[in-house]
RNA sequence: UGGGGCGUCGUCAAGCGGUAAGACACAAGACUUUGACUCUUGCAUUCGCAGGUUCGAAUCCUGCCGCCCCAGCCA
């Protein structure tokens, strides 16, 4: 086998993984590079999870290899097919393939057993009947040596044979555990003789009661790689101290091949919390409405926001991966998809809190149809068409009734270009007996038809409007981020639920949209001029009810300006 | 006070002995029938701190300081 160059691009420096990477294929140190992703099938995949995946699929692609999809399935108690379908499910959907990689670290549990009793003909593990306080106890502390268990020695013959009653299902569970004999001083506590099988009766997703012992992590991850012949073991930066266990167990075994594990720091974006223990409690709680919430940074939350995969990998590619620990602010996440629907999404008109606008000196009953741009900027996006009649509604926000300068939209006398129609006048305000504005009398040019006056008058804002009459009414979900406060799970004191933002949804009902939108299908993403990148809810939008979901709002520099927040 | 890591702009992040890339954010301006997009300009005499080596250091050495991880029969 050859080595195959890499197809990343050159002009990007190099991260320090793929950096590695080179240099092993140039020293020989391997001849070729294969990945995995390796999930716990306890939880949904979330945006942190998709930095790994876009990192370890995205290395195969560049070397032409393959990257595996592997779950680490040792604990049946906490996982379940259901996550392995979503995480499936959600892999696929952020665009990556693993062929006909997929396995399981079960799949391996005789293969292990064997390797695991090969350990203990060695010499280099032992059934140890201490109880699990009394293992800790004797782990000794951080600056204190552990002490060795007094069933270190057992004779080898002893040894197979308590390990096979423990996999006959002879013992109860916590009765005793198979442990690696390393070295209790070791400063690493990772290599006190750790714990590489215990009794667990618990019926497994895959394996049903087959088994009545399941090997640990340490004992499992290092030899599924080396099954499956993975060269590069991309894990975070909390797995650094397993490092040796994990080199420890393919030195002392005879295996043919050692992967070289590197690790990476774990994303963490601020305003959220990325634990899928934590999640998991948000979910179990009734605080969001389950793993796929829009507010939530799932993959399966952001997939039903309305973010594009092509999005999520943009923005693993913006924030690089490194060693240290780091905090990416959610507006580069936002900008990521900006970036991409600015691009693809189509332009409509979509007033979210209607006001109604009588233009008066525009004949009743009459209708006329207005081109407007699908999309400025690329004309090959094609145009559509728009009703207008007397009666139209407006962005609430787009009247003040005495406004500041700045303000370039409707007031009482100014006039405004409502886009792809007419310039309009504000002659009369209309109000309720609480005071509030109900209502706008306007006058429109008729020489201003399509929007530019002949005179060539310079009118600064251009607002949006729906006609009344055509008007398609929906319910939209304004969503903004969950949590008040930057690092919600680092208060010594509060748990990070008090700090669940109140106004993190919006539900809008009644708002007016243009008619194009009444055939809007799930995949669609469209820009609601002016106010954001909006898609239709996957779970809630029915036919002659549509539901909108907010991606992301544009840009807005008027709010700065206006001091509003 | 054991061991393992990490410290470059507000936030990410290049740099690997030759005199601080880029991105986001921010600021100013241009353009604009989206206050969007796009464009232009500005934004670290300084790389946790202190010494040292060198003609020359963010890069090498020494010593401090700060932060993270490890005492699950979780992964």
């Amino acid at each position: 086998m050859t080595s195959t160059p890499s197809d990343a691009p050159d002009n990007k420096p190099l991260d320090f993984i793929r950096a590695i990477i080179e240099e092993d294929l140039q020293s020989g140190r391997y001849e070729r590079v294969v990945t995995r992703f390796p999930p716990e099938p306890n939880g949904f995949l979330h945006i942190g999870h998709a930095k790994s995946i876009c990192l370890n699929f995205g290395i195969a692609r560049e070397y032409h290899s393959v990257c595996h999809l592997r779950f680490d399935d040792t604990n049946p108690s906490k996982e379940s097919v259901e996550y392995v379908e979503a995480i499936t499910e959600d892999v696929r959907w952020l665009g990556f393939d693993w062929g006909e990689h997929l396995y399981y670290a079960s799949d391996y549990f005789d293969r292990l057993y064997d390797f695991a009793v090969q350990l203990i003909r060695m010499g280099k593990a032992y059934v140890c009947h201490l109880s699990a306080d009394q293992i800790r106890e004797q782990r000794g502390t951080l600056t204190e040596p552990g002490r060795e268990s007094p069933y270190r020695d057992r004779p080898v013959e002893e040894n197979l044979r308590l390990f096979e009653q423990m996999k006959n299902g002879e013992l109860a569970d916590g009765t005793c555990v198979l442990r690696a004999r390393i070295d209790m001083a070791s400063p690493n506590i990772l290599m006190r003789d750790p714990v590489l099988y215990r009794i667990l009766r618990t019926t497994h997703h895959r394996t049903a009661d087959r088994w009545c012992i399941y090997p640990m992590y340490d004992f499992t991850h290092c030899l599924s790689d080396m099954i499956e012949g993975i060269t590069h073991s991309l894990c975070t930066l909390e797995f650094e101290n397993n490092r040796p266990l994990y080199d420890w167990v393919l030195d002392t075994l005879d295996t043919p091949c050692h992967p070289r594990q590197i690790e990476f720091a774990r994303l963490n974006i601020n305003y959220t919390v990325m634990s899928k223990r934590k999640l998991l409690r948000l979910v179990n709680e009734n605080r969001v409405d389950g793993w796929d919430d829009p507010r939530m940074l799932t993959i399966s939350g952001l997939r039903r926001r309305g973010y594009t995969p092509a999005s999520i990998r943009r923005f693993c590619d913006l924030i690089g991966v490194g060693r240290r620990e780091s905090w990416i602010d959610m507006g580069v996440l936002e900008n990521a998809v900006r970036e991409d629907l600015n691009e693809s999404a189509p332009r409509v008109m979509g007033v979210l809190r209607p006001l109604k606008v009588v233009i008066t000196n525009y004949p009743e009953g009459q209708t006329e149809q207005f081109e407007a741009l699908n999309h400025p900027q690329k004309p090959e996006m094609g145009t559509r068409t728009v009703p207008f009649s007397r009666e139209i509604f407006i962005e609430a926000d787009d009247f003040m009734e005495d406004p500041p300068k700045k303000f370039h939209r409707l007031g009482p006398g100014r006039e405004v270009r409502l886009r792809y129609a007419y310039l309009v006048t504000c002659d009369k305000v209309i109000k309720n007996d609480r005071g509030e504005v109900t209502e706008l009398h306007c006058t429109h040019d008729p020489a201003s038809r399509g929007g530019s006056a002949p005179d060539g008058r310079k009118v600064k804002g251009t607002i949006h409007w729906v006609s009344a009459r055509h008007a398609v009414e929906a319910e939209v979900r304004l969503y903004d981020r969950l949590f008040t406060v930057d690092h919600p799970d680092m208060d010594r004191e509060k748990d990070f639920k008090e700090f669940l933002n109140p106004d993190s949804l919006v539900v809008l009902s009644g708002c007016k949209l243009e008619p194009s939108l009444a055939t809007a299908r799930p995949e669609d993403r469209f820009q609601f001029e002016r106010q954001g990148y909006f898609c239709p809810d996957t779970r809630d939008a029915r036919p002659g009810r549509p539901v909108f979901n907010r991606i992301v709002t544009l840009r807005d520099t008027w709010k700065k300006i206006s001091g509003q927040t």
